[in-house]
DNA sequence: TGTACATCAGTGAACGCGCGTTCACTGATGTAC
DNA sequence: TGTACATCAGTGAACGCGCGTTCACTGATGTAC
């Protein structure tokens, strides 16, 4: 990777990266070619070389936060490791939570990069065919948490009937729960009390999953009349 | 409320209501003071008159649509009305699932004001004491729901020790709903599908809480060692 | 009832900002022969 | 190995935008006497 003065070899990657920097700092917002260009040191037109605008760039960035993101739920995952091989139940739970934590860790971690990864909604760019093969397979948030609820449906503790709509029931409490306290009223919650919350967030979601297998209780319909 | 070409005495009034259409529209960035004035056929400048300064502004605006979320989740409960007398236990879930239901049209049939409402965070203004009284006794999102968790604990459906935490999971989980279709990669989901996911949502929070009072399961430490 | 005056709610011009994007360009690089 | 040339990756100037905010101002309003 040369460093010419004149041809800087690495552009690209370099606006990337102070792209990731100022996009930790000031979130999606905060992100202008021209104030990229001048903390790489290049004219402020040059990055029209390697992006077509200025939402090529933020799309790239919000890529990256969302492999961060993923990688804080394998984080998770990874933490859980190989414990409790003999309780493959117990196992397939501990994972599910720990992915949720990974998730929200990351969001209260990182925000900026958080927000820049869901800023592209809802004109969010279809990424490139070319693109997706760079990424693992299945490695997006939603990927990573079907696997393990497949895990749970598996091991028999989630219902196979309970198995649809899962995935969301999931994404939608630790996102939810997220934002909240990013965006939200929980802002500037303290983190042990957060902390707290998030877990009793993770064990009603486990006592739910755990019911649909469990002694039955006789459903009732929730949904309104019309 | 007198219209006189020069005094135009219903300024204050006429910006915030030109601004709730444009946030209806464009969302919390669509919002200028410029543009507003313009609407409202006004000097540029003479909205410093009866706001200091943007965010003022921006946050009567959230004000209106926070109104507004409450308004729709209340909305929700009147629909249940007052079936269901004879079984207050039913009631209570039903009048749950409603206020949420209420939470997410809201959401999605008012992207842009639901975008304002939370867009004055982390450093959202402290409602001046004096404006609190405006709004009726406990009517925020959490004070409605706070209300309606207590109702499912006097019942006897949710465990009181299963209580602290719950309102958490609940918001967490109809606004990660919310925001996951709103900006996320869940925009753009058939309508109906939308609806079914959230009914799904509702019905795995109700069995939890329902699991707190149901048979025992035995609690399984969920947290991660360390 | 009439008038003097304080106050209030607007106006119009101007400042300064940083942005995205395009244009015509030039210096560097690499390749074919 | 040397050279001509195409291509690529930068530069610098400029356009046009709309914004927030401040300034000194003036026209309208209402009130005290």
């Amino acid at each position: 990777m040369p460093t010419a003065a004149y041809h800087h070899g690495n552009l690209r990657e370099s606006l990337v990266e102070a792209a990731i920097e100022v996009a930790r700092e000031r979130g999606p917002d905060g992100l202008a070619l021209r104030d990229l260009a001048r903390r790489v040191g290049v004219s402020h037109n040059a990055a029209y070389r390697h992006f077509a605008d200025r939402d090529a760039l933020v799309g790239e960035v919000a890529l990256r936060g969302m492999a961060g993101l993923v990688a804080a739920m394998q984080a998770g995952l990874d933490a859980v490791g190989g414990t409790h091989a003999e309780d493959p139940v117990l196992r397939a739970r501990l994972r599910l939570a720990a992915i949720g934590r990974g998730y929200v860790e990351f969001a209260l971690g990182e925000p900026g990069l958080f927000r820049v990864a869901f800023s592209s909604y809802p004109d969010a760019p279809e990424l490139p065919a070319e693109r997706k093969s760079e990424l693992l397979p299945g490695v997006d948030p939603f990927g990573l948490l079907n696997q393990v609820l497949d895990e749970l449906v598996e091991v028999g503790f989630l219902h196979p009937d309970a198995r649809p709509g899962a995935e969301i029931m999931c994404w939608s409490a630790v996102h939810g729960f997220s934002v909240l306290h990013l965006d939200g009223p929980l802002n500037g919650e303290e983190t042990d009390v957060r902390r707290g919350a998030l877990e009793r967030v993770l064990a009603t979601i486990d006592l739910a999953f755990a019911a649909t297998t469990g002694p039955p209780t006789e459903p009732v319909p929730l949904a309104a009349p019309g």
